[in-house]
DNA sequence: AGGTCGGCCTGGCAGC
DNA sequence: TGCTGCCAGGCCGACC
């Protein structure tokens, strides 16, 4: 599941990689990974553009090309992004080959590839013409980025305020801040001492302040693992982030909360599993059952 | 309008 | 052993 942590692995491997060069042939095997726009209209654009730079918003990556195009790719479930690959990886749904950056001597650099390997078939691309259509977009479903300026703790109590969902859905929104997945909102809400379930609108100003620590330091840790592998994600090389052996409870039910010994809980809160721990992690109400 | 839920999709695994 | 069926979940659209 790749979310913020994971995608800004990619992004920072991939970009030098193939920032400067031309897409020599584009390869759409799977006409959902376009859609609505044909596979063919999409690799019409993108043939013999050269790749200006490669950036991270959430969890979408985006391509900038040099006649001011933007493709915003997104691996939800289960893509992964893969350079060069040896041998030809399983699931292949894009191909992208690369020349060398476009000059005198380009056809003598080898050429490159980069391929989206998706079982699942969840990912998606879609093109933009302008950065202005681009930023609206964006405006329109994603919040601030965690490690921008912008997300404050006034922001973040302002976001949840006289909300009645529970504090994990507010988390999960991607207009509230965007790249948190289900992974980093359980890691968060451990770090911040607040149940998943308590309704958004009723954290103390202190939780507020915790919680919003809990984000940055739960996606810092998950950037300084190079993302978590529990079974789809790759770094760009075919290797695996490290940061699920740092969990401290999610995908440990039953296991002892590192910070109390308590066994760790799996349940479910807005539709996703999810873990805690009941004793730093008091439920909203006290329960008796 | 805020909140919830089902659909998309398939590999993997529990259970019979 | 082999088969069935269910679960995982980011996001979006349908619905209440």
């Amino acid at each position: 599941m790749p979310e913020l942590p994971e995608v800004e692995t990619i992004v920072r491997q991939l970009a030098p990689l193939v920032a400067g060069r031309t897409l020599a042939t584009v390869e759409i095997l799977d006409g959902r990974w376009s859609a609505p726009l044909p596979p063919v209209a999409l690799a019409k654009a993108l043939v013999g553009r050269r790749v200006e730079q490669l950036r991270r918003r959430g969890k979408y990556i985006v391509w900038e090309f040099d006649d001011g195009h933007y493709l915003v790719q997104h691996l939800r479930m289960t893509a992964v992004l893969l350079y060069d690959p040896v041998p030809d990886p399983p699931h292949v749904r894009v191909r992208l080959t690369l020349s060398g950056p476009s000059g005198s001597n380009a056809r003598r650099l080898p050429a490159h590839t980069v391929v989206v390997c998706d079982p699942r078939r969840f990912g998606t691309a879609e093109l933009f013409d302008s950065a202005a259509a681009l930023e609206r977009s964006f405006a329109a479903r994603l919040g601030p980025e965690p490690f921008a300026d912008a997300f404050t703790v006034a922001y973040l109590k302002r976001a949840v305020r006289a909300r009645t969902r529970p504090i994990k859905a507010a988390l999960l929104d991607q207009r509230v801040v965007a790249g948190v997945g289900n992974i980093y909102a359980d890691e968060a809400l451990f770090r911040a001492s607040v149940h998943p379930a308590r309704r958004a609108g009723q954290l103390s100003a202190r939780q507020c302040e915790s919680l919003h620590a809990g984000v940055l330091e739960a996606l810092q840790a998950g950037i300084d693992a190079r993302g978590a592998s529990i079974d789809d994600f790759r770094h760009v090389d075919g290797v695996r982030g490290s940061f699920q052996d740092r969990f401290l409870v999610h995908r440990r039910a039953g296991q002892p909360c590192p910070r109390c010994g308590a066994a760790v809980i799996k349940t479910v809160v807005a539709g996703r599993g999810t873990y805690y721990c009941p004793g730093c992690q008091p439920p909203p109400r006290a329960r008796r059952n």
